[in-house]
DNA sequence: CTCCTGACCTGAGTGC
DNA sequence: TGCACTCAGGTCAGGA
């Protein structure tokens, strides 16, 4: 499901709940998700006091008072529900829950289980296995034409596949990768290497452009993605290409196409996209 | 190193 | 209804 529209989307859902708040209990369903959960969470976890969760790529993070920052990854079909009190049932998906001192809930389900939670040291994110090599937040100012250009330099990669590598740009997934590549006439069969100049500077625009509206928007819903208070993303009603293969594109009417690229579907217009 | 494929899981949709 | 098959917002491990 989520990549940073939606993630951040969670996050910034959670800030106002968990802030502040001292975890009163916590159930663990299971212990495993994509790997094994850390020993001891549940016990670990309880008593403490959150602090403002932040957003790193797709990635949650939350600090806790014992220096200890809880990571949270939703997989492809993860969601976290918040409640202003206890849940009246609990589904087969729902894999764990924290009860806050201020009676509110917070759930994590993930039918696929390719989510996870792991507990890092306070300060010593940047030293995680899972987010040491990630790369630029888009959003950030940091996401410049001299970074791209230095980062596309040489790949032989099509641009598809290089905009979704989360070493290159953190937080990008398949469909804002297919949305922004569209807003900037590039095709994603295009030669990484290839990306310069007046594209790179298009794409910058298009990949900021379309993460803000669609963060705005609260994500985009398709199968699993619902904010944490269960309404839906609406950024669905602004996609393009993503999922309309066939149809027409709203810029030239030719027939949007399907490709497929290192395993995932990519949708353009082969018109306007160069 | 770089790049691509397969694997991990469940559920929804499609076609016979 | 049932079954087989495909596909899905991610990404890691392994092999070419």
């Amino acid at each position: 499901m989520p990549e940073l529209p939606e993630v951040e989307t969670v996050r910034t859902a959670l800030e106002p709940v968990v802030t502040g708040q001292q975890i009163a209990s916590v159930r663990l369903m299971r212990d495993n998700l994509r790997w094994p959960l850390p020993g001891g969470l549940a016990e670990i976890l309880t008593g403490q006091i959150c602090g403002i969760p932040w957003r790193r790529g797709k990635y949650i993070l939350l600090p806790l008072s014992g220096q200890q920052t809880l990571l949270i990854h939703l997989g492809m079909s993860g969601a976290i529900r918040i409640y202003g009190r206890y849940p009246k049932s609990f589904g087969k998906h729902d894999h764990f829950s924290v009860k806050l001192m201020n009676n509110s809930w917070f759930v994590f389900s993930d039918p696929r289980r390719f989510g996870y939670l792991d507990l890092l040291q306070t300060g010593n994110e940047a030293k995680h296995p899972l987010l040491a090599a990630m790369g630029v937040e888009p959003l950030s100012n940091a996401f410049s034409e001299q970074y791209l250009d230095v980062g596309l330099a040489g790949r032989k990669q099509s641009i598809k596949s290089a905009l979704l590598d989360q070493r290159l740009i953190a937080g990008l997934g398949n469909i804002y990768v297919n949305e922004a590549l569209f807003e900037a006439r590039i095709s994603p069969r295009r030669l990484a290497g290839n990306v310069v100049g007046k594209r790179a500077q298009r794409l910058i625009l298009a990949i900021r452009n379309v993460l803000y509206t669609a963060i705005k928007q609260g994500g985009t819903s398709l199968r699993d993605h619902v904010q944490p208070g269960g309404e839906i993303g609406y950024f669905v009603q602004n996609l393009k290409v993503y999922g309309r293969g066939g149809e027409a594109c709203t810029s030239c009417s030719a027939p949007i196409k399907v490709i497929r690229q290192s395993g995932r579907s990519s949708f353009y217009c082969p018109n306007c996209q160069r």
